[in-house]
DNA sequence: CGCTAAACGGAGTCACCCTCCGCTTAACTT
DNA sequence: AAGTTAAGCGGAGGGTGACTCCGTTTAGCG
């Protein structure tokens, strides 16, 4: 890869990053490509969907995130304590750009999408943490990880706030931990 | 209201059940428009946002699933499988049209539109369901409907399939009842 | 220094949303 | 039956964003 180029991507997904963050992951590509200073068709070149400039910005993030399950589920800890931390830091990795969840929740059936095989590596991760607690028997051995990955991505999806909220209705605010904690009630034996 | 504005409003409502049905509700609205044979501004004038067709599409499907809500309530069945039995027939009534679920759980919030108003008929229909077994005992008293209907939108939303899926993935399918069960097994005492 | 493949960029095409306004007509009045 | 008029109609037009294509530029090698 040309330095030039490099230089290109690395600036484009920075500027992502921020766009992501700011108006969650539905923001203009034209938009991102004018930030970062580059024609929309060196974007499409370097990324040629949505989903690949996604999965750039989250890479490092996301294998963190891989890295603490193995460590919860090889550290003697209890099974059940280690699941609820992860599942909290699985939700809240998926919470960071408004959108995301939903992105994630689509991609999570494609097999050969930088995207998708990111989304299975976290259904990997998690599958360890719940076998080993189905094997102490904390867990109900009718379920997968992939039940509750869908589970945790769907609170996520459903707290989400749409950016603009010009009628804010005085419906209380739905908790993502008290919803957790419905989840984790419900796959305990 | 004139005589060819209603047959024109109800052309368009019958269009618009179908083509939600077949193409889910993120449908054109210029082809909704064409298909009934009117302008794209006549649809306008009469459904001034794609929310207001969709209420209009989903109104008697809903009243009947809040009459059934309180015939639960009143009957002496017991309280779990009313609310098991309720939950069911709401999930599968999100799941009629793809991308229903992801438009009411955006309307929930809406005070003011006729599909928030639904809505919000469906909470105060559960909330029914909910106190009565709250009352017996037989859940937990730190949840609203509010919650376990978040929940089961969630579900819906996490299940639903895009259209095309051009690289399906060997993943096992979710079945919405599991989790639905998980939710219940979470909201019991 | 010259060459060339890699990279660039933005004009162009397409699809959809939504508004605005001049024309049409249902239906009431006399 | 004819006249009146406000309700209704429709589609052109303007805006936004996705994505492509291809003529131009340039990094980096020999």
């Amino acid at each position: 890869m040309r330095a030039d180029a490099l230089r290109n991507r690395e600036r484009l997904v920075e500027v992502a990053q921020s766009a992501f963050a700011t108006n969650g992951i539905d923001t203009s590509l034209e938009e991102i490509a004018r930030q970062a200073g580059v024609g929309i068709g060196t974007l499409y070149r370097r990324f040629p969907t949505r989903e690949d400039l996604i999965a750039a910005v989250l890479a490092e993030r996301y294998l963190k995130l891989t890295d603490v399950a193995l460590v919860l589920a090889e550290e003697r800890e209890d099974v059940d304590t280690a699941m609820t931390e992860w599942l909290t830091l699985l939700m809240e990795h998926m919470a960071i750009y408004r959108g995301l969840s939903m992105a994630v929740k689509e991609a999570i059936h494609d097999v050969d999408t930088a995207l998708g095989r990111t989304c299975r590596g976290m259904i990997d991760a998690g599958e360890l943490l719940l076998t080993r607690g189905q094997k102490a028997g904390a867990f109900r051995l009718d379920i997968t990880f992939y039940d509750v990955m869908t589970m945790c991505s769907a609170i996520v999806l459903a707290v989400e706030r749409r950016s603009e909220k010009p009628n804010a209705s005085e419906l209380p605010k739905v908790n993502p931990y008290l919803l957790l904690d419905i989840v984790l009630r419900g796959i305990r034996v």
